[in-house]
DNA sequence: TTTCTTATTTAGAATGATTCCAAGTATTGA
DNA sequence: TCAATACTTGGAATCATTCTAAATAAGAAA
């Protein structure tokens, strides 16, 4: 990790959008690199708070459009786990996510190695293009504030 | 499939709440018929809809509340695959979701038998109560309106 | 480099999903 | 049967996300 990972993302962002026809914008840059900055699960919200530290003139539209672009791309992922805010994750490696019912918090979570992707019985015609693991159960103790219920991450 | 699903379902319902303190009420067991009697992946708006045919009384809170309970209850799973709302699977054989990102049906498919459920490196805190795995992919031609992307299952 | 085309950004309004609230009702245990 | 309290209701309130129309900026072409 000698690498400035910034400038290294930043490149390969703008291949990536290429690929797709689309643009590289000073925005989607700097919400690539708001995520990448701190590795956690944030929702759009938060992405646009954290966003608007260093560029203020950002809005949340766009902070939409960029993290939708980033999905797109292929640099991001999208967290789905309960019916609050969708998160977004940064950690392309293979992992699955365990949500705690609890305290609402996301943690990664590494598959065993070798890692046992789960088969199954599609349809011949379903083009599978990801498989998302999520676990549900509860973290105690591992956060301060579990129990609570308040703050999301 | 002799016996009438409802009885019996109504049967197992009441003892379900009364194991967690919940009380049974006409409200919980016609969400729970609704879920039953046409096993897709409903959301809470469409659950409404369809409850009210035969229940024309019945409240989107209830509704909200009933799916919550009957999911407490462990009779119904919530499956969340993307950025809209939150649906409702009554089928709690163990399945995976299938999500087609242009259309937006969900479809349940089952795992390989033997089932290889993902195994996971979780800290030893957390306590693990349910894995849900989603499938995003695209089902080309499985559904007439696939590429419209407008109602959902 | 200048121009042109068109994707992107912006603020704010609009929509959609879910939760909250206070008053009335129904269930359960005694 | 009665009391205690969990549940239901309709509607308002809140939160998350999408839409809109005008201004801006990126990338291609000249």
């Amino acid at each position: 990790m000698a690498t400035d990972p910034f400038h290294a993302s930043g490149f390969s962002l703008n291949q990536r959008l290429a690929e797709k026809g689309l643009r590289f914008t000073s925005q989607r840059q700097h919400v690539y690199e708001v995520l990448l900055s701190q590795r956690d699960h944030p929702s759009a919200e938060e992405v646009f708070m954290r966003a608007k530290q260093s560029k203020p003139e950002i809005s949340m539209a766009t902070v939409y459009n960029s993290l939708d672009t980033l999905v797109k791309c292929g640099v991001v992922r999208q967290v789905n786990v309960d019916r609050g805010a969708t998160l977004y994750c940064s950690n392309m490696n293979e992992h699955a996510h365990f949500c705690c019912d609890d305290c609402g918090k996301v943690f990664d979570v590494n598959l065993k190695n070798p890692p046992r992707i789960p088969e199954v019985d599609v349809p011949g015609e379903f083009e599978v293009s990801q498989i998302d693991i999520a676990l549900h159960g509860r973290c105690k103790g591992t956060c301060e504030d579990c129990g609570r219920r308040e703050d999301y991450t």
